[in-house]
DNA sequence: GCATATCCTTGACTTATGTTAAGAAAAAGA
DNA sequence: TCTTTTTCTTAACATAAGTCAAGGATATGC
């Protein structure tokens, strides 16, 4: 198990930053832990500061009227939640739930402005981590809206091979239901776009595994659009 | 015809600062003008900087392969683009275009760097600008995931109204062409789902403008998602 | 280790939206 | 003003994906 400094020197957040500011910064912030499936927060709530993973994995996600699920974000170890409000001073903009037993650190709002205030390089931090979900919110707007779903799970495939060492068998990191959500449509469909690629030889299943037969293909279906045919 | 410092004055990025702060920002911009239809930036493109709208307006967007746009963000005056790679250092993560004839004012990356470090109220403004943006994705991500056509048409409206001073007879600020490329889709069906709130009493058309008939349902056809009937 | 619940897949069917086409309306240019 | 181009609307048709249902696989709890 890493320790709590590991993750934070390492974290997108934090790293870079002097050792001795890294401990400063663990001093304010608080032990929260979370089972599988227990809401950290819900969409509207009022947000009084934000949480970093420390492990485990948790789905930030919205939910329509129906009960339709969509994931915008699975966030690791490492990574944070929850800091819209910090900075925007207003709600939760989606839910957050752990989907593993999960250890995170809470860090007050006030504690973390008053921090900021004096260190340039955690600032400059922040901003390239929010410009950094900008950057994904642009390509998951592009893949809901220019997208089929044979193609998002394509790009799905390939970004997981690629966070993988870029090997051909890969390891799905959540449940088909949870990759359905992400991709924004349900398990049925899901199934029946990876039926269809395995049939057409593009990947084989290997129990809990994937491999990708034809990389070329795939980055071909991930790249086009809806209506090319 | 607005001063250009009056504009910095009111917008988000430079609200609340000192005067003085404000001329001298002002210093390191340099003007751009651009012509209707013009493109300010290519998606991929290296951003060395950001825009402030003076005047007009421009549109952020994806494009697919086929053509296809969605815009992902429609920009007016005191608004900025182009902000991403200022912080995260890579490309733009997406197109803009001046869809009128418009004034920005460009901030080069290292010269505002330089300025925000010893500013922390400018620093704010910037991650509440950020943040603002974030939570404006995650709104649009559940419009294109979790509603139909016909709830984001009515979402917008009554987004446009409130944007009008909640009045009932609201201004189309853009085409059609453009308001389907925003809500995902393409202006057949933009005009399918408006003639159908026509002909089910929600609105009507006065010339260029929309008059909200029946609030009620509008609000109940923009909450609900995918699927209840 | 068995029972139970959840997840996943497959098939038949429905539907919202995309597509194509053509004419009407509006805007832009001469 | 007249012409030309672009935008918008309407209709008929095609299709990707949602829905419903049921059986099989897998995981979970006792």
């Amino acid at each position: 198990m890493k320790k709590v400094l590991d993750i934070l020197t390492k974290s997108q957040l934090f790293g870079g930053l002097p050792k001795e500011h890294i401990t400063e910064i663990e001093k304010i912030a608080v032990d929260k832990h979370f089972n599988k499936g227990d809401v950290i927060f819900y969409d509207g709530d009022e947000g009084d500061g934000f949480y970093l993973v420390i492990a485990g994995s948790v789905n930030v996600y919205k939910l329509s009227p129906e009960g339709k699920e969509q994931i915008l974000h699975i966030v690791k170890e490492g990574e944070t939640i929850g800091a819209v409000p910090v900075f925007s001073g207003k709600s939760f903009p989606a839910n957050a739930r752990a989907i593993s037993k999960s250890h995170l650190l809470f860090f007050d709002r006030k504690k973390f402005i008053q921090l900021i205030t004096n260190k340039p390089s955690l600032t400059m931090n922040i901003l390239a981590l929010l410009s950094m979900r900008l950057r994904e919110f642009s390509i998951q707007v592009e893949n809901l809206s220019l997208k089929e779903i044979p193609g998002r799970l394509a790009a799905y495939l390939l970004y997981l091979s690629q966070e993988q060492r870029n090997k051909d068998l890969i390891k799905l990191n959540i449940s088909k239901m949870q990759l359905a959500n992400l991709l924004g449509t349900g398990p049925e469909s899901l199934s029946r776009a990876l039926g269809n690629m395995k049939s057409k030889k593009l990947v084989e299943e290997e129990g809990a595994k994937i491999r990708l037969i034809n990389r070329g293909l795939l980055e071909e279906l991930a790249e086009k659009g809806k209506n090319s045919r």
